[in-house]
Parts: structure tokens; C-alpha cells; sequence
DNA sequence: ATTCATAATTATTCATTCAAAATATTCTGC
DNA sequence: GCAGAATATTTTGAATGAATAATTATGAAT
């Protein structure tokens, strides 16, 4: 079974994919022109759908277009980032209130359980990394607002483009993991005001390490 | 001297901005598809341009892309009312906080200034929305976040897409101006708490009035 | 030698063409 | 007359080709 007849999703969103890959993992450098007809024959596609992958890009704000000049891979100067995780603490610590407030007893079990699984991959740091943003994205979906989701995952692409691997460095996963305990606690024991405090200050600590 | 020398935008982005007017003046009504062959063969292009412009309206979440079935109008619910002016409220206070605090009195003058025009406008309904618009992207650029400023912008587009014009309604007006006045007072008291509440309070009562 | 202008090359942008998929319509069989 | 299947039409999605704009390099003039 193929992975196409799975997702038959457009093939300009395939590449929009594949290209953040490239990124993020810096084989294509931020500030760089990103060559068209280059990575079409990469790909092995025309340059139409990837000149639409690049639009998504762009709205994303993981690529620059200048006029007549094609595409950047965005730089990130080091106030974009502080920008960036101001309003990410702003967006999420608002969102861990509501869930705070909202969240059924099996939706913060379900949080409390991707906890627990962030623990035990605090060895294997690349898989700490992914359980720590689907930690994260959980926590957005359960404050149910779409367009607050679609933000906030558009930002934390953003933040990738960062060299510092941004939102969780080196020897922070400890540190983290008591934050991440922080919030848990005060959701339980819904206290939204003291939750939203717990998300700032994972935030803040986050940035203090980044920078 | 033409525009079109001013301002060397693609064509695509021409093609997006004249969308765009067509969807806030519903002669594109949310839910309805877009057919692609009839709107350029309208602007007199080819689909190339059109299908990217409808890339970057996608991701503004002015229209919605179905897979194999072009392009739709968003249409927004009553929930997506509530949560993109929650989220306005959210971002729109904070940067008004961070104005209140940090800003010139150069700026803040500015920020005046824009306000007495508003007051001018009060009886024309058009202008006083686009007046209106403008002070809110003022106090935007003051806070000095394009990542911010951005997300906002996004954000009112797709507020546009409702039927109770929103952001503003009918008599809100004179309401609305007092809000604006009190705003004013608490930035230029410098009080940057009283600053935000102001701000919430503004967009409180905004909800009231649209929903 | 340096600067400005012109020409050529390179790359983006847009149009045209082609293919594949989905839906609607028609025809046939029961 | 109705239902189902097959065909035809419509529409999205992708590739290729042509044209425009910009940058760089080269040559000439001061």
C-alpha cells in the first residue's frame, strides 16, 4: 500500500512538505535563493506546482519572495525570534487557560498520558523533541480554536528556521519536563490564572535558553 | 504616471488583492466555489496566476482548497466569529500594552492624530471603517512585531468574511470612538495594564455588537 | 583607469497544452 | 418507468514553452 493512495493529498503540498524538510534541516540555508529549475529536476516535477509549494511557503513566512528575484529561505534575526516566542507564550499560555477551564477529565488524562510518554523519551533527544510538540499541539487542539492551531503551527515552523534549535535546547529537557509538570499541576487542578503563569514561564525559560 | 510603474507587484498578487475586493463585497459569497476558467478568462489571464493567487488567499483562510476540487470561499461559523475575535482581542490588547509602554511621543501624537480623523469620519460609515482600520494597523506597527502585525492583518481579512460587517456595526460608532478615547488615555497616562483592559473591553463590546 | 551605457545572458513570470479525475448525462436492460 | 453502468463533458492538476525583466559583463568614452 502505497503512501499516496493514503493521503492523496496535491502534489504542490507534497513538495510545500519536502521543502520544509530541506529547510529545516538547513540543506537549503537561510538567506539563500532557492534555485526553481534546480530543485524541480531534484524532485523530478515541473516548476509549476513547486512555484505553488513556494507560495504556501511564503504564507507561512518560512520563505521571502522578492519581485522578479524568486524565493528566499527567511532569515531570522535575533529579534524575530524574540517576536516570534512572545507570541507564542501569548497564544499558548491564553490556550492552556481555556483548557485549564474547559477540558474534559479524559482530555487532560489524554495530555497527562503524552506527559508521561515525554518523559520516558527524555533519553532519545530527536524523539523528546516531536513527543514535546505533540504535547504542545494537543494543548492547542483541546482549546478548540482552529485559526488560534493554525497560528500557532506556523510560528513553530518558523522558529525552526532558528540555528539555536530554538524551544528546547541542550540540557533544558530537564528543566522542561518540571515546567511541563508545573502546568499539568495547575490544570488539574483548575486553576486557570496559575496555568497561564506555568505556560508563560515555559516560555520564558525557553527563550532565556534559546537566545 | 500609472500603478502599475509605482508599484511592480506580480501579477499573481494583482490577482489576489482584486479577489480579495470581490469576496469582501460577497460578489464571491462564502461557501460558493470559485470557478477557476470564468474569473480568468474575467481578468482577461491565464489560470497560471490565478491558481497562485488562490494559493495565497488559501493561506490567508480567505478561501479554502478541496483536493481535486478547486477553490471555495471560507465560510465562517458563528464559533470562528467568536474565536478569530478572541484571538484579535488577544494579540491587538498585548501590542497595545507594549505601545503604552515603549512608545515616543512622536508616535503616540501620531496615534492622536489618526484618532481626531476617526472623530472627522464619525459620520461617514465607509470612511470611518477604513479610518478605523488604519488606526488599529498604526498601533500595530508602533508595537513593532511584523510577525504580529501580520497575523492581525490575516486575521481582520478573514473577520471581512462575515455578513454583520463586524469589527464594527451600525450605531457602535459613537460607543466605539469612546473606547478609542479611553484607550488613548490609558497609553498616554502610560498605564500599560489599563491599556489592555481597555483594549479587551474594546473588542468585548465589538462582540457584543457582531454576533 | 573609471564610469556609464548597451548588449547578452539568465531566471522569473505567465500562457498554452496535455493528462487525469470527477461528475453528470445518456443509454440499455430489467 | 426506474436503476445501473458506461460514456462524455467538465474541471482540476501538471508540464512545457514563450516572453519579459533584471543583472552582469563588456566595451567605449571621458
Amino acid at each position: 500500500m502505497s503512501a499516496v493512495t493514503l493521503t492523496p493529498r496535491a502534489l504542490y503540498e507534497e513538495v510545500a512538505e519536502q521543502l520544509r524538510q530541506r529547510i529545516f534541516r538547513r540543506e537549503l540555508e537561510p538567506g539563500s535563493w532557492i534555485d526553481e529549475l534546480k530543485i524541480a529536476e531534484e524532485f523530478g516535477i515541473s516548476r509549476t506546482p513547486l512555484r505553488e509549494a513556494l507560495k504556501v511557503l511564503a504564507a507561512e513566512g518560512l520563505v521571502t519572495m522578492k519581485v522578479r528575484r524568486g524565493a528566499y529561505v527567511t532569515e531570522m534575526s535575533e529579534k524575530d525570534l524574540r517576536d516570534v516566542y512572545h507570541l507564542l507564550s501569548l497564544l499558548e499560555s491564553d490556550a492552556a487557560g481555556m483548557v485549564a477551564t474547559t477540558a474534559t477529565a479524559t482530555q487532560l488524562q489524554a495530555l497527562q498520558d503524552l506527559h508521561a510518554e515525554l518523559e520516558a523519551a527524555a533519553a532519545e533527544r530527536e524523539r523528546f523533541f516531536a513527543v514535546n510538540e505533540r504535547f504542545h499541539m494537543l494543548l492547542l487542539e483541546l482549546a478548540d480554536n482552529r485559526w488560534r492551531s493554525q497560528m500557532v503551527a506556523d510560528l513553530r515552523k518558523v522558529m525552526k528556521l532558528n540555528r539555536h534549535n530554538s524551544l528546547l535546547k541542550q540540557g533544558r529537557i530537564e528543566d522542561s519536563l518540571n515546567e511541563h509538570r508545573a502546568i499539568l499541576a495547575a490544570m488539574v487542578a483548575r486553576d486557570a490564572k496559575a496555568t497561564v503563569k506555568a505556560m508563560k514561564a515555559h516560555f520564558a525559560q525557553g527563550l532565556e535558553a534559546a537566545t
